[in-house]
DNA sequence: CGCCCGTAACGAACTTGTTCGTAGCGAACG
DNA sequence: CGTTCGCTACGAACAAGTTCGTTACGGGCG
């Protein structure tokens, strides 16, 4: 022990690092991604921006997953709620957010994905949980299913955009989305004559237009859906 | 060059390997993930199961979520279409299909991670694609609502599995849900009064009960949602 | 019969996420 | 004022995915 050839230089002679923090991080989580991406945004590339080692950013954040739901908390913050207080009909109103919310992740396939996987619990995500049961309730859905509603609501945003988002952007899964279409044309229509007959309707439709039927879709079903354990929900 | 120290070993005085090959790769890799999970499996493992090296492998799959994909549909195979012959009314025996799907996708949680992400287009994921068709239809589903809501079925499916069998098993996760939990508990009546109100709510009953009241309330909204582009759905 | 080339297979290397053990700082305590 | 303790920061190391350049196999051509 002891001896070792590494110079220990105090850290009160470096340049005045502004010290660790959960903020900190995230906020350069955030600036790196903006200038260079979302892929390039890596505990390696963190941690030199912040001029120190990868190691040192696990005390703040748990692992990558974690710190890829603190961007997207802080993105969200630019989701439109605005329509919450607006006039007119209710459920445009709430797809509208919706929709924001969708455009929002729309532009960052990679932290769609996480979302998918992670459960934000920012203050932005709880801003818009607040948003989106205000609207619900406004019309008049009885709060039990307006409770699960939020949560199927958000999660079919969030799985659309990540699928759509993702497919324009990596080839990937373009290829992907390709192969499905070649395997349903080229199904027979003996084994499989459902498959054969829509094939086409399938893949039919502009993305925008399938996200704004599943939206409707949604808000018709939780509004006519009792919870099974509460047939008049309160 | 040349003179390197390594000996070329014929490959014809190897123990008769089997060959590489699509087909030969996923199972092999449907056998380990059985045998050790599918954290165990690898490309590193696999190759080594194959007694070849990770680059081989490349050849016959794309990356990771591919040889996933595979596998996912390897298992498909299991899923219970029998509901779609039986009598009975077509909604139940669609949520029977449905349910059978997501206990197979609970079994194995990075798969249904891999299935949100990746697409399939395999043999048994086509096969479950007709089948459900076959009950909207039998419903009397228009095909043009038929075609899109197989699509927004399997992803509630789909996404759902990954969420609550990731939370079974990962530790991460569970603490996840703990910090919404924790948050939205936390909030303030003044304002968030929605969240305060409902926070006992958002997180009440068995994911069994809200699986299938997500179920029904997606067939119901599918009924009664007609798609934007045709009124009257052909 | 011998050479040649396309392709599968491979070893090594590079990148990234994550963990481990250690070292120094500063506050609390005697 | 000196010691000790907890905790932040960090370097190094390990595992895994993926790519690159090279090497041998085996069939076709001269």
């Amino acid at each position: 022990m002891t001896a070792r050839p590494r110079t220990p230089i105090s850290r009160r002679e470096r340049p005045a690092k502004p010290a660790l923090s959960r903020e900190g991080i995230t906020a350069a989580a955030v600036a790196v991604m903006q200038a260079e991406g979302l892929e390039k945004l890596t505990m390696r590339r963190l941690a030199q921006e912040l001029d120190t080692g990868p190691a040192s950013l696990y005390v703040y954040v748990r692992n990558t997953a974690e710190l890829h739901a603190n961007v997207l908390d802080e993105l969200l913050g630019s989701v439109d709620l605005g329509p919450v207080q607006a006039v007119g009909d209710w459920r445009e109103r709430l797809v509208r957010v919706l929709s924001s919310y969708t455009a929002v992740l729309f532009e960052h396939p990679g932290l769609a994905r996480s979302a998918l996987v992670s459960r934000p619990s920012g203050k932005h995500y709880l801003e818009l949980l607040e948003a989106l049961l205000a609207l619900l309730s406004e019309g008049g859905v009885p709060d039990g299913r307006a409770a699960w509603g939020v949560d199927v609501l958000l999660q079919f945003a969030t799985a659309t955009a990540a699928e759509q988002a993702s497919r324009d952007a990596a080839p990937d899964a373009q290829d992907e989305q390709d192969a499905l279409v070649a395997a349903v044309r080229g199904v027979s229509p003996q084994t499989h004559p459902r498959l054969a007959a829509l094939s086409d309707e399938l893949f039919s439709g502009m993305a925008e237009d399938r996200l704004n039927w599943g939206f409707h879709v949604l808000v018709n079903g939780i509004r006519q859906t009792g919870r099974p354990d509460a047939p008049e929900d309160h």
